[in-house]
DNA sequence: GGCTATTTTGAACGCTGTTCATGAAGCGCC
DNA sequence: GGCGCTTCATGAACAGCGTTCAAAATAGCC
């Protein structure tokens, strides 16, 4: 009858997920996820250590639902025969886009949560996931036969990855206008345009062509 | 004797910004500050109309220097004779790295910062500030002829920023590591490297270009 | 001095995260 | 059922927070 331990965890951090999306990480707070669940204060720190660990349970679940749409994606332009990799990038990056658009009130509680509780050695499952988003948009790039080297090809993916979250973020940060959508994908086209015809021409390797000069 | 308003409102922000500084926003709390400037709470909010509003205030302050900060770094390169864009570009994102890491506690305080609660109508003061940064990038692409016209110039101003922007965030958001400055740096230099060979191979159109294909 | 306007004050209010003694509920065993 | 033991849920209680406001102190003026 009674909820599992594990059924009232997921209840827990789904009502957290929608407080969260609702007003930020302010409104993540104890006493309201008690009442939405129908148990006691106590009891949610029964469950989890502290707020902390919900607010952070909620960003891994969300950072694990943007990489499978990020894998959605990608598997959907295979599937459409699209091979062009500027293509694929601007795909990747609107469903990026999509993704945050659809959490406007936890992204930015994703993107502000600070981890330095955890403990110090090591990456731990946070990262794991960020890596993971790094390593589709590595794959995208190793179509695209650029010239590159492992590493190189990893910095640039991880380059593209910062900078489309950078101008997704800036611009969400500002207002959240009808305008700033369309502001948002002009800088993303831009972005991913002079990416590509940036690494066509060799500009990964701008400092060792100015050097010798 | 004692001090005026104003000087008690400045000695209030500094106490503020180095609070910020050491703690982030968590530890920007009213009677510490009171205590630190010699004044009661309430002799605080005689000054500021609350937390957010201090709070808003060091933040402008922030990016009136680092503005200031990226006029200086200009200035340098013009008074040295570099015109090469590529360089003024890579000089200024120095500035920005250099400066966010001077600030490492208040920087993802200002970012974070959530000025909701401003009046609705129109940009703000705040916005001004960041306009004028923007500003200050589009000065350094208008002296590469790139055949853009203003708009566009603009816009890569913009999204140029808004990639250093992320790239610096998300270097910063991880670990604090010595690596990470390494890595930032990199990701800085592959990306203003790509985007200047990009924009010389006229990337900042790939949309138009694909499209009569 | 006295009178008024202004400012400073800190106790008090309502809210927060978090803890922990208390009690209820399950469970195996006789 | 009765009993001991463990496990878990409970919510009052605590410390701390931002913020307010009646009262006290101060400043300004005649």
């Amino acid at each position: 009858m009674a909820l599992d331990k594990e059924e009232m965890s997921e209840k827990v951090l789904a009502i957290a997920e929608v407080l969260l999306n609702e007003g930020g990480a302010d409104n993540l707070k104890a006493r309201t996820i008690a009442e939405q669940a129908g148990i006691s204060v106590g009891s949610v720190y029964n469950l989890f250590a502290d707020l902390d660990e919900v607010h952070r349970a909620v960003n891994m679940r969300l950072l694990d639902r943007l990489g499978a749409t990020g894998i959605a994606a990608m598997a959907d332009l295979e599937r459409q025969g699209v091979t062009d990799v500027r293509h694929r990038i601007l795909a990747m990056a609107a469903a990026y886009v999509r993704f945050v658009e659809a959490h406007p009130g936890s992204w930015p509680a994703v993107l502000a949560f600070n981890r330095r509780r955890a403990t110090r050695p090591g990456p731990d499952a946070y990262d794991a996931l960020l890596d993971a988003l790094f390593d589709i948009v590595a794959g995208v790039l190793k179509a695209g036969d650029f010239g590159l080297d492992d590493d190189r090809r990893a910095l640039a993916a991880r380059t593209l990855w910062s900078s489309v979250h950078g101008i997704v973020t800036s611009g969400y940060v500002a207002n959240s206008n009808s305008r700033q959508a369309e502001e948002i994908w002009h800088q993303i086209e831009l972005l991913v345009g002079v990416f590509v015809k940036g690494l066509e021409h060799g500009g990964a390797f701008a400092h060792a062509e100015t050097k010798p000069a």
